[in-house]
DNA sequence: CTAATAGGATGATGACTATCCTCTAATCTG
DNA sequence: CAGATTAGAGGATAGTCATCATCCTATTAG
């Protein structure tokens, strides 16, 4: 039964937020194309109408969370949307809810054995956040750029060590990084 | 053809090692049975002999990639042996070793994926490092346990960011974080 | 309004993989 | 040293998954 244009386009975005948020549950090769189709109302059937091969709509999920999750820190005032994504950041909310949340924290090792050009477009996405990161610190241009690159690597790793860790070692990290 | 029980134990450590290795170089699920066999010498054929299932491989395998990465740390006078841990963690052999290098920064989410009693190992292995880290601390005992956990986040997460990222990236992460 | 087109469903194919079975030759037990 | 035991090889089985081929039907170009 075929659909009409406006309805594709809906469809091809539910299949890329359906991947997007799977992908970041179940790592890279955690989805299979079914089970990404069926998360978007669809059978596996339609799946080469919209991609040409599942490194595709995973290439596409992986801009989608970087847009997803990068966006609320870029907009508004600085001070205030830095302060709300650290709270949000170091949150149990964040912990336990990968699908939504950041995609360094539960796909960047799987990225690191990914080609290079997904690397790429990856690296992009965190210096998107670095850069927004950078614009509230002290001093130099340079000097700014690497207190927020050691930010953002804290962040990103104590989001790792909580989620691959038992509650107690989990509340630990994160309570001591919300102290900084 | 059997082989004494002292060529078993043998032959139990090499699946461990190459078990060790293919996992932390390739994720969780990256490696399968007759790779890590034939990694060891041997065929898919014994390897029930050794283990009840492959998840009880890859427990065995992350208690040995524990066991070999926080060993160094431990040992000898801990000024000079976490100077030295810091120096590897953020070069760029850690960077392009994952087979031999830090287990939280190549499997991290994919525990934050396993059993809870994976995640207790795991967060042992943690506190395990922390531990060591906080002993070159000033303040109070729980003010240099939060700083360790501070400093490993950071260390963590500039490994994963590094190998997630293109080059360029991967060079400006590690490198702030070498400036602290 | 008709014919060509293309979403999406069903089903098939081929590759891979965890686990199990069988067999052989060597070790261990007594 | 004979017989029981077993490490490891080779092969088989069942399940999963990406991708392809076909079919049906609604859209849409003309």
């Amino acid at each position: 039964m075929r659909m009409s244009q406006a309805d594709k386009e809906k469809s091809h975005a539910r299949i890329v937020a359906s991947a997007s948020q799977l992908l970041r549950e179940r790592g890279l090769d955690g989805a299979s194309v079914d089970e990404v189709m069926k998360a978007a109302g669809m059978t596996h059937g339609g799946f080469y109408k919209h991609f040409d091969s599942k490194e595709a709509l995973i290439e596409a999920a992986i801009g989608a969370a970087f847009a997803g999750f990068a966006e609320p820190l870029e907009r508004g005032e600085p001070e205030r949307a830095v302060a709300a994504y650290r709270a949000l950041y170091l949150s149990d909310g964040h912990k336990n809810h990968p699908g939504i949340g950041c995609p360094v924290a539960s796909l960047g090792p799987d990225i690191g054995r990914a080609p290079e050009r997904l690397k790429s477009a990856f690296g992009a996405g965190v210096r998107r956040i670095v850069a927004a990161l950078a614009r509230v610190r002290k001093g130099s241009a340079q000097e700014r750029e690497a207190a927020a690159f050691r930010e953002a690597s804290m962040l990103v790793g104590a989001m790792v060590i909580a989620r691959a860790s038992d509650p107690a070692t989990a509340r630990a990290v994160l309570d001591a990084c919300k102290r900084q």
